[in-house]
DNA sequence: TATTGTTATACTCTATAACTATA
DNA sequence: TATAGTTATAGAGTATAACAATA
C-alpha cells in the first residue's frame, strides 16, 4: 500500500508539475534552494538522496532554462541559487504541490487524516 | 513523506528479499500467483501496473531459475503457474514480506499504528 | 475487433568508477 | 585526507510501436 500510494500521488503530482514543465525532482530542488544561496550541488544531492554526480544533468537543464545560476562559495564549491525567473518558477511549484498536498489530506477520512504524517516520519528514522 | 518512506522502506525490503535473490517485483508475482493457476502475464501486468511488453523478461528470468511454469488456458493464452521449487520460494517472500511488514508497523507509535493503512488505502482510491 | 504474447527500441533514472582541483 | 564538480558508462525500469496468432 504504501509502494502503490506513493506511485500514485508521485504520477498525480508529475502530471501538475509537468505544466509548468516541471519534474518533480526539479521542483523539490528549485522548493529547496528559494530563499537560499548557500547550498551546494552535491548538498542538494545528499538531501534528495541523488549521487552527486546524477546532480550535474539535472541542474545543468535548470541552468540551460534560466531557472537557476551559480554562486561560487570559494575555489572549489558553488552555490545553486534561483535566476528572478527560477524565483516565479519556484513560487507557481510551492503553490502546486502545496494545493495538492491539501487534497490529498482531504482525501484521507477526518479520523486517520492527523495520523500520517507522524506514522511516515516515524518510518523514515 | 510519501515518496521518502516509500523509497526507504522499498529499500530495506529490496535488501532482505535480495537474500532470496529475488526482486521486489519477483516476490510480488510469486505470492500473487500462489495457490492460483488462471493468470495471465498480462492479467499480472495489469494488476502491478507492468506493461505485459515488460512482464516478458521478468517472467522468462523467473522461469530460468525454474520458478515459474506456463500451462495453457486456450489457443493464445497460458497461466503463469509456481513449480514446486517456485512454491517454496514465495512461501519464503511472504515470510519475509510479512516480517517486515510487522517490522514497520512496530516503529510507528501506537497512537498512529493502526491509522497508517486506512489513510494509505484512502490516497489510492 | 480486441487481446495475448512477443520483439525491438528508446528514454529516464540510478549506481559506480575515475579524474582534477581545492578544502 | 576528504570533498566538489565532472565525465563516462553500465544497469535497471519503463514506455511505445509493431507484429502474428487467437478470442
Amino acid at each position: 500500500m504504501l509502494r502503490r500510494a506513493a506511485n500514485a500521488m508521485m504520477g498525480e503530482l508529475a502530471i501538475r508539475l509537468a505544466q509548468s514543465d516541471l519534474r518533480i525532482t526539479d521542483a523539490t530542488i528549485l522548493m529547496l534552494v528559494e530563499g537560499r544561496d548557500d547550498l551546494t550541488a552535491s548538498n542538494i544531492g545528499r538531501v534528495l538522496d541523488v549521487q552527486r554526480a546524477n546532480m550535474v544533468p539535472i541542474l545543468a537543464r535548470l541552468e540551460e532554462r534560466g531557472l537557476i545560476d551559480r554562486k561560487p562559495l570559494d575555489g572549489k564549491s558553488q552555490a545553486v541559487v534561483l535566476t528572478a525567473q527560477g524565483g516565479k518558477v519556484a513560487a507557481r511549484a510551492r503553490d502546486t504541490v502545496e494545493n495538492f498536498e491539501g487534497e490529498l489530506l482531504q482525501r484521507i477520512p477526518a479520523e486517520h487524516r492527523d495520523h500520517l504524517l507522524p506514522a511516515l516520519s516515524a518510518l523514515v528514522e
